[in-house]
DNA sequence: TGTACATCAGTGAACGCGCGTTCACTGATGTAC
DNA sequence: TGTACATCAGTGAACGCGCGTTCACTGATGTAC
């Protein structure tokens, strides 16, 4: 094992260079840019080399996903109610955190959600689940403002809490229907996250 | 004029046939699968012909888009506010509509969306218009709401809540964050309307 | 109306490109004695 | 410890595929006289 260690260091290495290769090249021009041979010349291997060490170049955007989500989860966890906010408070930093992350890396929080487009293999579950998990910052707000609400309930209201918000960042962003500066964004979120809890409060 | 006619004719009628195939081609299996070579067996032409009357696939793209739009705007068209219902429940029932939409064309839905990942060419002012257009139905009710607000306000309000209920319907159908039966999303963008419109009013 | 010519719709094989993936080969690393 | 062998990381040219688009050619349609 110890033994070992030479060559499996560096294809441990190796990995890490793709994936750093492969993160520099969607944030820098979207997923659409990411090539074996690119990404060989890049992580400084031959396109043979990425074989050895991923199946497939699917399973390498996965582990980029996956880390763009760690990132995402950490720069959003911190607001929570323990925290001294409110819960309504906490959902609306939330929400504001959740835009800036999506402006600051563009590319790469799109990539998220081109799993049907970009990616043919099965995505694992431990991935998928990667992607429920982002919403327990919102259920645990959630849980707060309405406690005798059952999980189901709950966990239903967070994502639709979510998908709500990821909707007006994604075609905000995208400058459907207008351009929207960067801040202006954030107090869309917020308004829009105000209004449907004060309204739940109200209904 | 006239004496030109029969190949004018033939013209047109090539057009809306490559039309009506890449529509149903689109509908079936999404816009990856809409191929140069695919498109000219459905439509009984060769290749080339294609080249003939539209500049390109992109083209060819934009007009089932602009098609879609314009089903999807008249199925939306019927809720305003002189139709008897008041303005929430217009704004609910546009939702929902919106929402049935989708669900009935996922795949041209989907497609509508896909500008940046799928289309290379840029996209006409005349097309992004017609997006833009989508939500005019919203800032009806809006105006009847808030007659006092500019019409920016009513505009970029309309945009957020378009934004909003977009979220909901296309992570939903996804299957996002657990697989939702359609009947469930109509009732989930009910909710996230109803309850921002109630908040809005409150504060 | 009839004829000679020009135009242009229509054809589909071929071009050119980009891409993921493979594979025969090499050389470094690890193992057995 | 030293040597002979086996393993497997690493190489990059080549394969195979799919695609949008072009182009030399043909034949039908429209025009001019």
């Amino acid at each position: 094992m110890v033994t070992k260690s030479k060559t499996a260091e560096r294809r441990h290495k190796l990995r890490l260079q793709l994936i750093e290769a492969a993160e520099a090249a969607v944030a820098a021009n979207g997923m659409k840019s990411l090539t074996a041979r690119d990404l060989a010349k890049q992580a400084g291997c031959s396109v043979g080399a990425i074989y050895n060490v991923f199946e497939d170049i699917d399973e390498l955007v996965i582990a980029v996903n996956s880390r763009t989500l760690a990132r995402l989860d950490r720069s959003i966890a911190a607001f929570e109610p323990s925290s001294g906010m409110d819960a309504q408070q906490c959902l609306v930093a939330l929400a504001q955190a959740y835009c800036r992350f999506a402006i600051a890396n563009t590319n790469l929080w799109t990539a998220l959600f081109e799993h049907g487009e970009c990616i043919n293999r099965d995505i694992p579950d431990w991935h998928l689940d990667e992607h429920v998990q982002l919403i327990r910052h919102i259920v645990k707000s959630l849980e707060q403002l309405y406690p005798t609400r059952s999980q189901d309930e709950v966990w239903q209201l967070a994502g639709l809490m979510f998908s709500a918000v990821h909707g007006v960042v994604s075609l905000g962003l995208q400058g459907f229907f207008f351009a929207v500066p960067p801040e202006a964004l954030e107090n869309q979120v917020a308004l829009l996250v105000n209004a449907a809890l004060e309204g739940l409060k109200a209904g």
